[in-house]
Order: structure tokens, then C-alpha cells, then sequence
RNA sequence: UGGGGAAUAGUUCAACGGUAGAACAUCGGACUCUGACUCCGAGAAUCUAGGUUCGAAUCCUAGUUCCCCAGCCA
């Protein structure tokens, strides 16, 4: 990652280049001396798993962090423990640090600010701008308003400081049930911006917290832990997303209203939207409780666990995050630019290897039987440094079943009856013979071969149009392949209704690919390329007896273009 | 006449009163022992209407469209 030189006052004026609107606050404010250092936090509520969108949070977070020297806390917004599991704390913690960043020892809990929450909440009573409001959740929703006629005061909204004092310790100590009464900010019931209209502070909730036990049966709401919490911890530029912008009114009156140790400031982007999926918290839910995937790390979830679990790389996540920019209008990005930025960290870093798919018998009948021999080939034609491994080759192979059409159309290369084509690293052969089967289906091939191509190049310099990947029948491993589509079958699915948009071919299993025997000691999570194939990794599921593999991104397939818009 | 935001190629972003540019996508071509990669090229945009200015995507006025807000969720 780049990190940019210089000080930080040559930063903000020297190189003219903003990269973002956030960012150029950020610089301005050092520039201007309104800020000395830069303070940032990526704050996740621990209520499930995170996905590409918070991904773009943390990047923007910790990177802004790390760019102008400073430093990013990871906070869980831990306020609402009916919500809240150590299953997501821990999955939160594990994915952040996978994508690629460290919050070092600022590791902080809302929670552990409670008391002082509550302290300030006594503070806020005591300066009469607050109060216990006694009425039910449905009276509160009646006098709210709506969104173009003004609410009504509470009765409860006079209340004389003592009374509300001894009514809060009184919430607090556990004296009431559930919903029984809530703390509210006295702001102006009037106001156009609905969350001034007397927020909710506090509400009671006996219930237990991951962190707290059953120390509070009252917990403060979003709005009052968060400005708060930032301010604790000495956060200078609060990031978060667009529709928190009607709250900065709320956020900046809390802090203007409290004896806080600092003053942070609200900022607020577009959050990530993608293309053929649902970046909703709500709706991954239900995916997983649904049954709809089978868990939050699913190859085909957004989330980072199922992004990791699928092979795709963390710094091409952070690539494709820097690519997609940082703005205030709401986008929908393209998920091929996820794709793109997976594959050209791919083709970079992953080794070839030969795996067939779908295996269609090949036999070459004037190779001696019973005997074989090894073919060299290369691991990474772009990188020498990662050498070279012998493959099996045999009497009896399998190729591609796509690889040959027993009547190819004008623009197809690959093998057909009479044809020559190169077997990789091996033999140019040709097709001799189509055995089918009594449904007339093709189940082999007899090709012959031509020895003095040996290597893959015949040296009477003929050409041939096609290059094969193949494996030795006598050699390959069997292997179950599971080959990844969209998860939603429209581009932008309905997430009111997103079971009818769900794409019923987002899982392919092929379970009898063969693969080169190389393939059995892939490490997890490390990537390959399987010729002409996409990206690969070897599966969580996979063991030494059964080889299970994900297809991260398939190759780039311009083929498949013209066979598609050919008929 | 509720409040708050946003509008630039198909998509995502730049351009901060001075030549509208990039990436992805698309379409051509070159190269190739991966129909991959790489390389070269093409088409493609300032929401509308007025105004200010030598000059407007940018400033002003009036519209239009889209998004967010009526949880004791975050």
C-alpha cells in the first residue's frame, strides 16, 4: 500500500492531487492547523458478519489513518445487546485483520464507556436538556409527527430535574420493565429534521451483554453512545455513511451540550453498492437464516469470510476498493470491476496447473500402451522464478468435453474430427475417430499423436489453431469442483424481496473433474490458475481423500462471446 | 413551500472559472504453447432552461429526477 511522503504539512499542500473529497478535508484541516494529528475508527455493530461494504469503510479508515500518520480504532458499537453475538465480534476481528489492517492496541468497546455515558446523561438532565419520558413506544410514535407536519410535546416533557433524576437512577437500578420509560433529549418537537424531535437517549432492555453481563438494564441508543465514543477516544474526522447525515445535527448538538474531552467531526459517503448481490446486513441475514447459502461464509456472500473462503485475495479487495473512489452520490458499481482487480492479482501471484472439468476420453492409438513418460511445464509463464514441474503423460488422457465439437462452427479453433491441435507442454494430436454412445452422445475420442512434436512445437514449423489443457487418464486425481455464479439473478435485486430475484444457478458442483496429481498438495487458501480455465483454491471441505475445489473468477472468456452471440 | 443529500461516457470516479480525463465494461487489431496475459486503437458524458463571464461541469436563478429520514436498530 502507499503510503505518501513527506511531512504531513507538505502533504496537505504539496502534492495537488486529492484522491477524495474526505481526503481533502482531512489534508486542509492538518494544512490549516485546525487538526495536529488524524484520529479515525471503523465502528461495527457486532450483529453479523462483515461484507465488501464495510470493507470499504475499513479501507477508507484505516487507510486515511495510516496516509497522514495517524491512527484508526476499531470500536464495536456495542449498544443494543439483543442483537449482539461473540460469534460476529470474533468473525469482525478475524476479517479486518485478514483485509489487511491493525488497529494495534486501539481495540475499544462502546460499552466500555457506559458509565461515563451514563454520567453524562445525569449531566444532560441536570441542564434540563433532558428527560424521562413515561409514555409507550406506540403514544411516542403518535406525537412524533410526520414527515411534513410537526409532533407534539410529551405531558412527561415538564418534569422538574428531581423527578427526572430519580426516575433515571430508578430505570437504571432496574426498577421498571422493558419499554416502560426512556430517556429523551428536550429539543424541539417542531423540527423539520426528525431525529431533533426528542430523541431517544436511553431505553430500558434487561438483557445480557456480551461484555457487560447483566450490569445495565439500560443501554444508550446509537445516537448517544457514538459522538460520545469518538470523542473519548480522540477521534478527529468520524467517517461513516450517507444516512447518518441527518444525524450530524444530533451528533454535533450532544457534543456541544457535554463536557467531552474532544470534539470530533461527523463526515459521511456513499456507501458501496454492487452489482448481482445485496450489501443489506438484513438481507445476508436471512440468506444465511434462510438456508438460501450455507453460511455467512458462503464463496458466494459478499461478506469477507465468504469473499476469503472463495480465494479471493485481501489486497485485491483494497484494490478494487481504491478504484472505486470515494463520493457522495449513490452508485452501483459494476461487479466486474471486483472481478477485473481479482483477476490481475491473480494472474500475477497464482501458479498454473492442468485440471479438466468435464473429462472427455481421448485415446491416442499409436502411443505404446502400457507405457508413459513426463511433459515439463511451466508454473507461471510470467515469473521464471516460480520453475517448472514434470506431468504425467499417457496412452489414454481426458480433455475438455468443450473442447471438441464433432461439428465446429467457422470461428471455432479447438478439436474436431480430422483436426490437429497441441496438447500443452506435450504432442500435437489429431482426431481420428468419435465414439459415441447409444444415446449418440460423444464419449471418446481415438487421436493419434505426432512424436516429433514432443514439447509442443513441431519442427516442420506447422501451425495449429488450438492449444489444449489435458491430464493423464492413468495419473489425474478426481475432484469435486464447485463453480460460482451471481448470487441474484438481476443486476440490482429487489432486497424488499430478494428470494424471487435470487439466481437458482449460482452453485454449480461438478463432481468429477480430473486434476493434475500436483493439485492434491495445494495448501489452503493458496491460489491457482487452472489453464484456460479461472482462478482457483482448494475448498475448507476438501481433504486427502476427496479434493474439493472453489473457482474464485473464471478467465476471461472472449469465446464464449462469439459462441454466445453466434446463435 | 417538512428536513437532509446527490446529479459528468454503459458503470465508478477526476477535472476545485481556462484543452472534459482515467479505470472498468464494450467493439476492433497485434502478439500468443492459456481464445488468458500484454500491447495498440475506437466509440461513448457535463439533468433541463435561463443568466453572469473573454471563457461555465464548476458561479447565480428557476426547474427536473433520484436517494435518505417518522426504531425504545445501527
Amino acid at each position: 500500500m502507499a503510503i505518501r511522503e513527506g511531512s504531513i504539512g507538505e502533504l496537505a499542500v504539496g502534492d495537488g492531487k486529492s484522491q477524495d473529497f474526505i481526503r481533502d478535508i482531512v489534508s486542509a484541516d492538518l494544512a490549516s492547523g485546525r487538526r495536529e494529528t488524524v484520529v479515525t475508527r471503523f465502528p461495527p455493530e457486532p450483529n453479523g458478519y462483515l461484507h465488501i461494504g464495510h470493507a470499504k469503510s475499513i479501507c477508507l479508515n484505516f487507510g486515511i489513518a495510516e496516509e497522514f500518520g495517524g491512527h484508526c480504532n476499531l470500536r464495536y458499537d456495542d449498544t443494543n445487546p439483543t442483537k449482539e453475538d461473540q460469534e460476529y465480534i470474533d468473525a469482525i476481528e478475524r476479517d479486518v485483520r485478514w483485509l489487511g489492517f491493525d488497529w494495534g492496541a486501539h481495540l475499544y468497546h462502546a460499552s466500555d464507556y457506559f458509565e461515563r455515558l451514563y454520567e453524562w446523561a445525569e449531566y444532560l438532565i441536570r441542564a434540563g436538556k433532558a428527560y424521562v419520558d413515561d409514555q409507550t413506544q406506540e403514544e411516542m410514535r403518535l406525537t412524533r409527527g410526520t414527515l411534513t407536519e410537526a409532533g407534539v410535546e410529551s405531558p412527561y416533557r415538564g418534569r422538574s430535574l428531581e423527578e427526572n433524576l430519580d426516575l433515571f437512577r430508578r430505570m437504571r437500578a432496574g426498577e421498571f420493565p422493558n419499554g416502560a420509560r426512556v430517556l429523551r433529549a428536550k429539543i424541539d418537537m417542531a423540527s423539520g429534521n426528525i431525529n431533533l424531535r426528542d430523541p431517544v437517549l436511553y431505553r430500558i432492555l434487561h438483557a445480557e451483554h456480551p461484555r457487560t453481563g447483566r450490569k445495565w438494564s439500560i443501554y444508550p441508543s446509537y445516537d448517544f453512545a457514538h459522538g460520545q465514543s469518538d470523542s473519548i477516544e480522540g477521534v478527529t474526522h468520524s467517517i461513516c455513511t450517507l444516512e447518518f447525515e441527518d444525524h450530524r445535527p444530533l451528533y454535533d448538538w450532544l457534543l456541544d451540550s457535554l463536557p467531552v474531552p474532544s470534539r470530533p467531526h461527523q463526515y459521511e459517503f456513499a456507501r458501496l453498492n454492487l452489482t448481482y448481490t445485496v450489501l443489506s446486513k438484513r438481507v445476508l441475514t436471512e440468506l444465511v437464516r434462510g438456508g438460501h447459502v450455507r453460511g455467512w461464509d458462503d464463496p458466494r456472500m459478499p461478506t469477507l469470510a465468504g469473499l476469503r473462503r472463495r480465494g479471493v485475495p485481501p489486497a485485491a479487495i483494497r484494490d478494487f476498493v481504491k478504484r472505486i473512489g470515494v463520493a457522495k452520490a449513490n452508485s452501483v458499481v459494476d461487479m466486474a470491476m471486483l472481478e477485473f482487480s481479482i483477476r490481475e492479482h491473480l494472474n500475477k501471484t497464482a501458479q498454473r496447473r492442468m485440471a479438466v472439468l468435464r473429462p472427455l476420453k481421448v485415446v491416442i492409438e499409436n502411443y505404446p500402451e502400457g507405457s508413459g513418460e513426463e511433459v515439463e511445464a511451466i508454473n507461471h509463464p510470467e515469473n521464471p522464478a516460480a520453475g517448472s514441474r514434470m506431468v504425467r503423460f499417457g496412452r489414454e488422457l481426458f480433455i475438455e468435453r468443450e473442447d471438441f465439437l464433432e461439428n465446429p462452427p467457422k470461428k471455432f479453433f479447438r478439436l474436431a474430427p480430422g483436426r490437429e491441435v497441441r496438447l500443452r507442454y506435450a504432442y500435437f494430436i489429431t482426431c481420428r475417430e468419435v465414439i459415441k454412445n447409444a444415446a449418440g452422445e460423444v464419449i471418446e475420442l481415438r487421436c493419434t499423436y505426432d512424436p516429433a512434436t514432443r514439447g509442443g512445437n513441431a519442427p516442420d514449423g506447422r501451425k495449429v489453431q488450438a492449444t489444449l489443457h489435458w491430464v493423464s487418464a492413468a495419473d489425474a486425481r478426481p475432484a469435486e469442483v464447485r463453480v460460482y455464479n451471481p448470487l441474484f439473478a438481476r443486476p440490482e435485486p429487489d432486497a424488499a424481496n430478494f428470494a424471487a430475484d435470487l439466481n437458482p444457478d449460482s452453485l454449480e458442483v461438478i463432481a468429477d473433474a480430473r486434476v493434475e496429481p500436483a493439485l492434491a498438495s495445494l495448501e489452503s487458501g493458496q491460489a491457482v490458475q487452472f489453464e484456460r480455465q479461472g482462478y482457483f483454491c482448494s475448498d475448507a471441505d476438501s481433504t486427502a481423500e476427496r479434493l474439493v475445489f472453489n473457482r474464485t473468477v473464471g478467465l476471461r472468456d472472449s469465446w464464449a462471446k462469439v459462441a454466445a452471440g453466434g446463435r
